[in-house]
RNA sequence: GCGUCGAUGGUAGAGUGGUCAAAUACGACACGCUGUAAACGUGUUGCCUUCGGGCUUCGGGGGUUCGAAUCCCUCUCGACGCACCA
């Protein structure tokens, strides 16, 4: 019984609930019963981020237990979109080419935590393989399983049945199509965030129903700062899985630091006793940069995390200029907002003045703020625009 | 099919003939502060500018007017209600 301890780990760290419970997981464990898994990933977007990460690592732990682990890429429920989170009905959907190269760099991205080959490799299928093909008879069939009650249960639903706003029955079928996948791969178990909760869920009536068997459900809790919903959100500061290892480290230091233990919990191998111990107030700095270090060292290398740290503290923490600046040619004579302009380091020259009456722009070899909007270059220039832009004006 | 309402900047959402490049909030950006690219504070947030101003924007097209995000017509899309069907 050496897997003892890491069936216990496997059911609790990281795990925000088990229905229906865990001892009842535990004890199909126990009997040394290898189970099959999985979770999906509808590739709307364009890259994984590392609120993923905290599922993709609960699959590895899976796999490294000998589970059968399937990855499963929603092709077929993307282009149905799904509902969860969403306050208003979703205005665009994918088509299957952009979520089949979508898909292509999730299994890319993926590779980094879980194995796609090796020992117990984990599976990779597509729900569109089994969704394109029900029939309208099929569907009505899944749909009998179901009470419009059932479904309208879900707090986004009420609440906008509250608002009088809409609730397009595309969305309010969604769950139908995510719990249909369990059916038709007959797994036993769905890994997912704690957002997914409800989809999950109507998996395991449709299974109970259909194949009369008790699937169980994994819900692994979200990531996030005080702030909410910092990690994993749409807009530009998410931490993405591919960024390069100096920029995920800065955005991991940003993160509020009420985010460091959850990160250790979630995205590290730190032993949890460990991790009880930590003093926030007093390391809060030298533990957000070892957990940044610890998700980059698993997401590149050793060496990367390291060189990331270097540059993040000489760049921002002792404000020196980084190694590697990007370059830009320009004529003599040229007008420096022109030229930034010209080479999309800048949007406009409305941002460029802003930028300067604000005093964001700074000459690093004279080591002076620059003031006049209107400089023209004469020499090559080494800028630094804004926080995190440094910019090398070369003259041709 | 009939009717009602709606479509505004990255998002949410004011504005209902000139004072509108368009409130407010969020986001974004900069500066200050800080162990931090956090928090907090301040400023900026359509484009061009000789800094006077100029130009293009409020779902699409057309019109009324000296003047339209605002009024009218029409088209597209959406929500809601009614009818049809059951």
């Amino acid at each position: 019984m050496v897997d003892k301890d890491k069936i216990n780990e496997l059911l609790t760290r990281g795990v925000d609930k088990i229905y229906p419970s865990r001892e009842k997981l535990e004890e199909v464990l126990r009997s040394g019963k290898k189970i099959r898994l999985y979770q999906g990933f509808d590739p709307t977007g364009a890259q994984l981020h590392i609120g993923h990460m905290v599922g993709l690592r609960k699959h590895r732990q899976w796999q490294d237990l000998g589970h059968e682990v399937i990855f499963l890429i929603g092709d077929g429920t993307g282009t149905a979109g799904d509902p969860t989170g969403k306050k208003k009905t979703r205005e665009k959907f994918f088509t299957k080419e952009e979520l089949r190269a979508n898909a292509k760099d999730y299994l890319a991205q993926a590779a980094k935590i879980v194995r796609f080959d090796g020992e117990n490799p984990i599976k990779i299928m597509y729900n569109g393989d089994w969704l394109d093909k029900l029939t309208k008879v099929e569907i009505l069939n899944i749909a009998e399983n179901f009470s419009v009650q059932q479904l309208i249960e879900r707090d986004m639903f009420q609440e906008r049945l509250k608002k009088n706003e809409t609730i397009n029955l595309r969305e309010f079928l969604y769950p139908l199509l995510q719990g249909y996948d369990s059916v038709a791969m007959d797994v036993d178990l769905e890994l997912g965030g704690s957002d997914q909760t409800f989809n999950m869920l109507a998996g395991r009536t449709l299974v109970r129903a259909m194949k009369n068997k008790e699937k169980f459900v994994m819900t692994t809790p979200l990531l996030s700062d005080s702030k909410g919903v910092k990690i994993g959100k749409s807009e530009g500061n998410v931490i993405g899985l591919t960024d390069p290892a100096p920029e995920l480290f800065g955005k991991i230091m940003s993160l509020g630091d009420d985010a460091i233990i959850p990160m250790f919990t979630l995205l590290t191998d730190v032993p949890n006793e460990e991790i009880e111990g930590f003093d926030l107030k007093k390391d809060a700095m030298s533990l957000k940069k070892r957990v940044a270090k610890l998700i980059i060292a698993q997401l590149y290398d050793d060496a990367s995390a390291k060189s990331a740290e270097g540059a993040f503290s000489s760049t921002f923490q002792k404000k020196e200029i980084p190694d590697e600046i990007q370059e830009v040619s320009a004529k003599a004579g040229d007008l420096l907002s022109e030229a930034l302009v010209k080479n999309k380091i800048l949007l406009s020259k409305s941002e460029w003045r802003r930028l300067v009456e604000g005093k964001g722009v700074h000459d690093l070899v004279k080591n002076e703020t620059i003031e006049d909007q209107n400089l023209k270059i004469t020499e090559s220039l080494t800028l630094k625009i804004g926080k995190k832009k440094f910019i090398k004006i070369k003259i041709k």
